[in-house]
DNA sequence: ATATTTTGTTAGATCATCCTAACATTATAG
DNA sequence: CTATAATGTTAGGATGATCTAACAAAATAT
């Protein structure tokens, strides 16, 4: 049995891990609020339970098994925001930390119940891939908004790490998932982009573009 | 700030309290499944917080703060398994366990939202009653059914204390909330009652007709 | 009215999760 | 290539929620 202290401490390193898939105990610690002596112990736990692959002064690394059990959480995670905004009405803003309690709930028929009454969908509304039941993620091949070229016309298919304050500063410029964008030009010097879109344009600096995800010729 | 452990026992306070609004610490222990020692250790921390009125060996007893947030709790409940009834399609065996984890979520938007949604009722789908967002419970002047005469015609409104099995047979005898039902006799050895509905008619035991509440005259 | 049973409390332990302080290792910068 | 900084670990302690064993009070039964 997996307690709520570990399921935050695995989707944590899940979401920390890059392509490598490596954590430091630093940045893990950091990103949940915890001391890191405490982290360190809590690997030591999880190692012992096959969850992730830890060796003193080493990276941390999620085991599969490890992997597959961050994804269901964060599976419950973002079905739940879904959820909330496509079938309660609640707000972006407010949904996110909702899920963080939503989703430990153990009941898997209460999300099978969201997945199918969403219409199984694999992308939620930050735009971000739903794991299955069985914790795989269907990968959809995405390109960052900073890969593109000037002209290329592309739509809006999702966003990356969305904070609160990210996602208000988008409704403000009402860019929204599924917009077509056209890359009017690319600043040289700070790799910003002027972007045009729904008869407005904007600015839009590179950490913007390089976490808007979109698809190419759409 | 209320533990989610605290807000079991204030629940559970709560559930038993009857009209004296007493309660055992063997009942408690019971009905919470944890032994005796830590239900009265636990006791002593309710009171401090002001929620419990707590002396040795005396029965147990709510404060005015301790009923409300009881009834702040149980109305997350109510919610809770009503709109996984009626909006999530999900069957009446399978809300309670799901409704016991939700209750714990912090967020009242969730909860109000949910009310919304659910046209602000102020009976449950098992027929209790669902306090509003300051803790207060609708009163609304219900009977049991074992207290009514002979040749008296009820409707069924309410349901106390439904646990799965009860449920079932309820349905299995196509008993359910808004029936009328008419009195035909009563067996004073037992207290067992013959009712009449829906063109059928069935012998309820004491246990059961003390558990369905009815509107007299309706 | 005393003995027995039931009920409730105290004392002391365990386990999970967190902490601080001190120490150890690894990385980095002169 | 050492000195310093950054990172990670160990040791020991706190808190919340639970337990068992032993004791105390209250209720009950003969």
């Amino acid at each position: 049995m997996i307690s709520l202290a570990e399921e935050n401490y695995l989707k944590a390193l899940f979401n920390l891990a890059g392509q490598r898939g490596e954590v430091n105990v630093t940045e893990l610690s950091k990103q949940l609020g915890i001391k890191m002596p405490t982290v360190t112990s809590m690997m030591k736990k999880l190692a012992e339970k096959k969850l992730v692959y830890y060796e003193s002064y080493k990276p941390l690394r999620l085991t599969e098994k490890g992997k597959k059990e961050a994804a269901l959480v964060i599976r419950k995670h973002r079905l739940t925001e879904m959820f909330l905004v496509e079938k309660m009405g609640l707000g972006w803003e407010d949904v996110h930390e909702i899920a963080e309690e939503v989703e430990h709930i153990r009941s898997t028929a209460f999300f099978d119940k969201m997945d199918e009454l969403l219409g199984f969908p694999r992308i939620d509304p930050h735009g971000s891939s739903i794991p299955d039941k069985n914790g795989k993620f269907a990968s959809i091949p995405y390109d960052k908004l900073c890969d593109c070229r000037v002209g290329e016309t592309v739509k809006l298919s999702a966003v990356i790490h969305s904070s609160s304050e990210f996602l208000k500063f988008l409704t403000n410029r009402a860019i929204r998932l599924g917009i077509r964008m056209k890359i009017r030009s690319v600043e040289p010097f700070d790799g910003s982009m002027v972007i045009g879109y729904d008869n407005r344009q904007e600015t839009l600096s590179r950490t913007v573009c390089e976490r808007l995800l979109v698809e190419k010729g759409k």
